[in-house]
RNA sequence: GGUCCCAUCGUCUAGCGGUCUAGGACGCCGGCCUCUCACGCCGGAAACAGGGGUUCGAGUCCCCUUGGGACCGCCA
């Protein structure tokens, strides 16, 4: 099928994989997903300086986590450096590109008398219209050339139509001969990056903005290679709240997508919040499942101008931003709770909390607890930071909850133990149950069920904050309760949370 | 500096000449619910960068200004 769809996503592996990085590649993806097409993964790591195994590990192993699968790859564009080669030799045999005997530092000076003139520098053609006989007394000298690719002189233009971005024009004056081959051999960037896509058979190419520059001289290559043109859309990047570009240098770890992974985020959530930066579907529809997804979106939808990841450093409340934390919070609570389920065990099981049995004679009361608390959590991180009181019997108190719960009322350290004996004595530990021993004790000792019920709230969780107190206590069950509630007067013993 | 791109609430955005006293989402504020905190529900504050045109009519089309961004390497 000749018409079959083919997109990629071409990252150079030197440095992890960033949210820029992986929102490119959402929308190669979505686009090869929505017709059926091909999506392919090619490693362009030419630049051995700072390409590292790594950070390919680090592309390959962020993709699988977000879930992006690809049809065909990774490809290495270290290893079709011969077809490069070929392809320039081409050029040059047909007429398109041309050996330049011109050193580095003598491009430097010209280069450097330019920006003192204030005058734009472009290549100035010196070895354009060497003779045969010229160059071939330059190569016999050995003087090392590099490859330059001929532009057109006449006072035409090149033009294309972006997706995003419409008609597209520049005139071949304002494109300077560029280099093609380095001197020592090696290809570049644009004109290895072409021959793959014409291999590769990519029938749209999908790529961030900062491409749409170059994408004049890579069509001059392709035209001149007698290849068919494909599609090009060219989406909006991200910036940072300063309107820079965002990148590992200067945002850390907040914009690679092993960060979202490291504090607890579900995968998917992070793709749905990515999405959205820079693209709109065809109603008002923001959160969407895979299929939803694949079926809403388009090209079209893409927005032209940047938009802006919306993370402030150092807030307390926000540690990205928090349209990111909302969403992930909204799957949290909103995902058949089996499929957290699954993700918490993930967690459960890295920090030492996991039970066998709650994949077995316990599911039903681990799915359960589950479901009870995730309503108010953020992340995955929570179920084992706020949430631990219910799985283990260490867990932290918060010193706030403590002081305000407990310690403002101390006769809490009589009555607690005392109410644990009476809960004790309940054959059916059930909300009827204990809500009933509960408020008759409040009403019996002359005070209200919210300072009891808060006070016991904090000593069996750790929090002032949680679900109602009567699933809590259920949750938790009978033997801890009491036994926890017993316990109270070590609380103010605990000089430090004071 | 040269070439190109962009411009609606704090942020992501809807809007493709009249239905815009500009809609949604996140965040923020207030209320309801309530044993707390969330969830949920209800309500609120919050934007068409500025100036010229074109038109009966402009957020929507054109121009200029301003602001922002990208590219300008024998990096990818």
């Amino acid at each position: 099928m000749s018409d079959e769809v083919r997109v990629r996503f071409a990252p150079s592996p030197t440095g992890y994989l960033h949210i820029g990085g992986a929102r490119t590649a959402i929308y190669n993806w979505l686009f090869a997903k929505k017709h059926n097409g091909k999506f392919i993964l090619r490693i362009e790591d030419t630049d051995k300086e700072r390409s590292t195994e790594d950070s390919i590990k680090g592309i390959i192993d962020g993709l699988t986590w977000l879930g992006l699968d690809w049809d065909e790859g990774p490809y290495f564009q270290s290893a079709h450096i011969e077809e490069h080669k070929q392809a320039a030799q081409k050029l040059i045999e047909l007429g398109w590109a041309y050996k330049c005997f011109c050193t580095k530092e003598e491009l430097d000076a010209k280069r450097e008398q330019a920006k003192k003139e204030k005058r734009p520098f472009k290549y100035d053609k010196t070895c354009r219209n060497l003779t045969p006989e010229e160059i071939a007394e330059k190569e016999k000298a050995g003087l090392p050339y590099c490859i330059r690719f001929k532009v057109p002189e006449e006072d035409g233009v090149i033009s294309f139509d972006d997706v995003v971005y419409g008609k597209i024009e520049r005139r071949f004056k304002d494109i300077e001969d560029f280099v093609i081959v380095r001197s020592d051999g090696s290809p570049l960037y644009l004109l290895s990056n072409a021959v793959d896509d014409i291999r590769d058979k990519i029938t749209h190419v999908i790529r961030g903005q900062d491409g749409l520059a170059n994408t004049p001289k890579q069509l001059l290559i392709y035209k001149a290679l007698g290849a068919k043109i494909p599609v090009f859309a060219h989406m909006p990047l991200t910036l940072d709240l300063k309107k820079r570009k965002i990148s590992k240098r200067t945002h850390g770890e907040v914009v690679s997508v092993q960060f979202y992974r490291e504090h607890g985020f579900i995968p998917w959530a992070l793709v749905n919040f990515l999405v959205l930066l820079g693209w709109h579907g065809p109603d008002d529809k923001e959160i969407y499942s895979l299929e939803e997804l694949i079926e809403a979106f388009s090209l079209e939808g893409i927005g032209r101008a940047n938009s802006i990841f919306n993370y402030r450093p150092g807030d307390p409340k926000f540690f990205t931003d928090p349209k990111a934390l909302s969403i992930n919070a909204h799957y949290l609570r909103n995902l058949p709770i089996e499929e957290i389920a699954s993700y918490v065990k993930q967690e459960f099981l890295r920090e030492g909390l996991w039970n066998p049995a709650y994949e077995g004679e316990k599911r039903k009361w681990f799915l359960e607890t589950l479901d009870l608390i995730r309503t108010r959590y953020h992340t995955l991180k929570d179920f084992v930071n706020l949430g631990r009181a219910y799985f283990s019997d260490e867990y932290p108190f918060d010193p706030k909850a403590v002081k305000k719960n407990i310690l403002k009322h101390p006769e809490l350290a009589k009555w607690l133990p005392e109410l644990a004996e009476k809960l004790e004595e309940l054959e059916q530990f059930t909300l009827e149950n204990t809500e009933e021993v509960i408020r008759n004790f409040a009403e019996e000792k002359q005070i209200k069920a919210g300072i009891i019920i808060n006070g016991i709230r904090t000593v069996v969780t750790g929090q002032s904050v949680g679900p109602g107190l009567f699933d809590v206590l259920v949750a938790i069950g009978k033997d801890r309760v009491v036994k926890r509630l017993k316990a109270t007067p070590s609380l103010f013993e605990q000089k430090d949370l004071q």
